[in-house]
DNA sequence: ATCCGAGTGTTGACAGCGTCAACATTAAGC
DNA sequence: GCTTAATGTTGACGCTGTCAACACTCGGAT
């Protein structure tokens, strides 16, 4: 009887879902300010206000989809701090680039994630996740000083300068266009080249002054 | 004759500048979704499109805003780079500490002037602005560096670590809400404790190891 | 002084948007 | 199999950016 064969949950399909994935696909190739609830709607087959009935407002469906972007940073944080403990220097070059990489493939999900105005009081959820990259980090470069595979000092202040220079630089990269004094498109170059300026002050090796 | 002693160059006053003012007080106050040309126009006391005899669009008005912006922190930037050349540690403490609270001054503004989606082919001026902060900053580290009064190494990539941290430390403070991992309204604290972890790679007194 | 044209402000109108109320339809549980 | 909640549709409203057509006003050439 079911024309699908077993994804038919509901009365249309499982509609969230496919909201928060055609709001990605809009957000991806039109920026923020092409996401349209009438697109999103009319790009899965659906009328305008069908949305309502799983998203109290064209708000929600945004923090969803910043939700999905936030999910896939952390997964990826924790998939490379727990594949390898403690945490070394090249850890943290992996972690950075893989934060970059995943930041840089969709410039406007990350600026949405990060930039938009999502009213922090109404979606708290988002800020836990955006908070929960930083937590990660401090607990991976605390076990990495304990264990001597990172250099010692101040633990807040090397988590504070990774985190606000990764996601400075990510941000400049996804907003700004592309001069002379700054390739936007050699992120992971970039990357390398303020990982390599910070190495005295993480590598046990080169951190031989204290 | 005239009711307005002296600026009324033009029909109405300085309507192009009125505008950019009003935009700027309902951005400061309301977010960047909380300015409206109408609400502008109405603020001046003028009508709906008057604007659009100073301004192409909504988005060009939204461009001259972020264009006081940028000259704001670029000014700053400049003031305190000529004030104290050659460069030192302690210049690049004040450099940074005046540009986070010109940038935390007004969160809207500064998200408007870095990650709003103002396209940079239309308005290649602000992209200029937005990069001009980074060059005077190139420029004082090299001079800093060949009179020895900041250490040596990679220069790019200290200005770099230095703009991608600053940027990244602003953007985060102003648009996460306060939490227990990061306290937003401590910003120049924040900056302070980046600049304390830096200084062993900038201060050349105390990068004794190369 | 007068007339004219460019510069400037106003009004009416239109399409697109988010959103809601009222209605129609389907699925699920007794 | 009927009831009821869940889900999708349509009509409508107010707000927005934007433009065309009109009105006013000032500076300069005659």
């Amino acid at each position: 009887m079911n024309p699908i064969p077993s994804t038919t949950p509901y009365h249309h399909g499982d509609l969230a879902r496919a909201c928060v994935e055609a709001a990605l696909d809009l957000l991806r190739d039109r920026g923020i300010a092409g996401v349209t609830l009438r697109d999103v709607a009319s790009a899965i087959g659906v009328s305008r206000s069908a949305p309502y009935r799983h998203f109290a407002d064209k708000q929600s469906l945004l923090a969803a989809c910043a939700m999905q972007g936030f999910e896939s940073l952390t997964a990826e944080v924790n998939r490379i701090l727990t594949a390898s403990e403690p945490l070394s220097m090249a850890t943290i070059r992996a972690l950075l680039t893989g934060y970059a990489e995943i930041g840089h493939a969709d410039p406007h999900l990350y600026r949405l994630m990060f930039a938009y105005y999502l009213p922090a009081e109404k979606f708290p959820v988002l800020e836990a996740q955006a908070k929960m990259s930083f937590d990660l980090l401090y607990r991976g470069i605390e076990q990495g000083q304990a264990a001597g595979t990172l250099a010692a000092g101040d633990t807040y202040g090397r988590v504070l300068l990774l985190w606000a220079a990764i996601h400075g630089l990510v941000s400049l990269c996804n907003d700004l266009s592309p001069n002379q004094t700054l390739d936007t498109e050699a992120l992971p170059v970039h990357v390398e080249r303020i990982l390599d300026t910070l190495a005295p002050l993480l590598d046990p090796e080169l951190a031989s002054s204290r």
